[in-house]
RNA sequence: GUGGGCGUAGUGUAGCGGUUAACACGUCAGGUUGUGGCCCUGAAGAUCGUGGGUUCAAAUCCCAUCGUCCACCCCA
């Protein structure tokens, strides 16, 4: 007796009957990236496994706990891809696109991997839709961003969203804030988790997204930076407030939102569905000015989003979206003697040939099977050859929506199912 | 990495110590002469996640293990 084989732990099998959903994700993205001029990229599955410790960065979760790597058999260190703004600006530096005309906006659907412990809305292999525009510092392209990703929702009608935005500065004025905010932090150390302890003193940004209920007091009272931004980085945020606001794209202003990527500075955005439950957050970004540099190019802004395409239909469900209903072929050819085979596969590579979609009932089923099977699909025609048909070479074009059926030659099927 | 719930045919469930493990949906085949959707009949399909233990007897109790779901954490 031969496994029993699983999809690994934490990965999904999307199977037909889903695809709908998918499709209409996947077309409003599309559709959605194309009305704001964004291209399309895609990128490989994995990388070399120091483009991610270095981009995203050291001491992230996302690299130190998540990240799959491995040995290939020439003793390559290669991760599987745990987020898309790093490999889009490697791509970014090893095409040159700076001889683009700038910014670059791009678009992508990509898997990403993440070693997790699953669960609701939660996978070891999950979907993201993208963008990033690389290239532009001005505050425009950050709202620019943000509307894409509001847009996206709209208009698959996702409703009881918030918006949340933050900065978190930039190299002139971050390093004066997080010392404010280790010196607001340093006789109360007692007072928090063990983790805020730690991140006090390697990732002190991230003490005031803890969640951890003992620390909340204390971050109540933790200067806001948005206090704190210098003169550049103020202005930033204020004139993307001022686009968002033109645009009527509602926000809320939340200090506490710094994100687990180290690439990021001044603008942070998050949105999150009203119900919790399957995840806080469904789709978020930032601006990464600079990233593209520490990949090793000259400095250079950016900024994108990555929306998870798993939440995204979760929520979609939930608020009980109503996508396309799977369509069968338009019309099935049924054999009702075994001497019409050749003739009905014939006649559907016929109605293919002429742009029309067509299956075949499988050999040996009764006639009454075949309808059957045909009506399963959905299939609007039943195109029946029996030994009658054959004699006279004719076909019985049976309409599944009315019963009505007519005699039709071979070579007519195609231009009458298509005039309907 | 931490904590909790659950694991019975493809799916959803019932059975919770005692002879052939039940039902629904689905699948397949039929319901007389070549025709689907409703209805009817029949069939196939489960070593009750796996391993060990308790017992005369275990799907039913215990332990372990794996899987899964949910929460924490993190994030999409």
């Amino acid at each position: 007796m031969s496994k029993q084989y699983q999809a690994p732990r934490g990965t999904l099998d999307v199977l037909p009957e889903v695809q709908p959903w998918w499709d209409a994700v996947l077309d409003a993205a599309r559709a959605t990236a194309a009305l704001f001029g964004y291209e399309r990229i895609e990128t490989p599955m994995f990388e070399d496994a120091s483009l991610f410790t270095r981009g995203v960065g050291e001491v992230t979760d996302i690299v130190q706990k998540e990240m799959y790597v491995f040995k290939d058999r020439g003793g390559q260190d290669l991760a599987l891809r745990p987020e898309g703004t790093a490999p889009v600006c490697r791509a970014y530096l090893e095409h040159g696109m700076h001889n683009l005309p700038q910014p670059v906006r791009l678009w992508y659907v990509m898997p990403n991997f993440r070693y997790d412990r699953p669960q609701a809305g939660r996978y070891r292999e999950h979907h993201q839709f993208g963008v990033e525009v690389i290239g532009e510092e001005g505050a425009a392209v950050d709202a620019e961003v943000i509307e894409l990703l509001w847009r996206l929702y709209e208009r698959l009608g996702l409703s009881g969203l918030t918006l949340h935005i933050n900065s978190i500065g930039d190299r002139n004025c971050r390093p004066a804030y997080l010392e404010t905010l280790r010196a607001y932090y340093a006789d109360k150390l007692d007072r928090v988790c063990e983790d805020c302890r730690k991140r006090y003193d390697t990732n002190p940004l991230r003490l005031l997204d803890c969640k951890n209920e003992r620390c909340h007091p204390v971050i109540e009272g933790a200067p806001a930076f948005t206090d704190y931004l210098c003169d550049a980085c103020g202005e930033h945020f204020s004139q993307l407030r001022a686009y968002l606001e033109a645009v009527g794209i509602g926000y809320s202003i939340n200090p506490r939102l710094v994100r687990g990527l180290d690439y990021y500075t001044r603008t942070v955005f998050e949105v999150q569905p009203r119900e919790e439950g399957g995840q806080s957050s469904i789709g978020g970004g930032g601006r990464y000015d600079g990233l593209i540099e520490e990949l090793g190019g000259r400095p250079t802004p950016g900024i994108g989003f990555g929306t998870g395409i798993e939440r995204i239909i979760i929520n979609m469900k939930r608020q009980s979206a109503k996508v396309a209903d799977r369509t069968g072929p338009l019309v099935f050819v049924v054999c009702q003697a075994a001497a019409a085979r050749t003739a009905g596969y014939k006649l559907a590579s016929d109605l293919r040939r002429a742009g029309v979609a067509a299956v075949v009932g499988a050999a040996d089923r009764s006639l009454k099977s075949q309808m059957r099977h045909a009506d399963a699909l959905g299939t609007r025609y039943g195109a029946i050859i029996g030994e009658r048909e054959l004699a006279d070479g004719t076909v019985a074009l049976k309409d599944l929506r009315d019963g009505s059926q007519e005699a039709l030659a071979l070579d007519e099927v195609a231009a009458r199912v298509k005039s309907t």
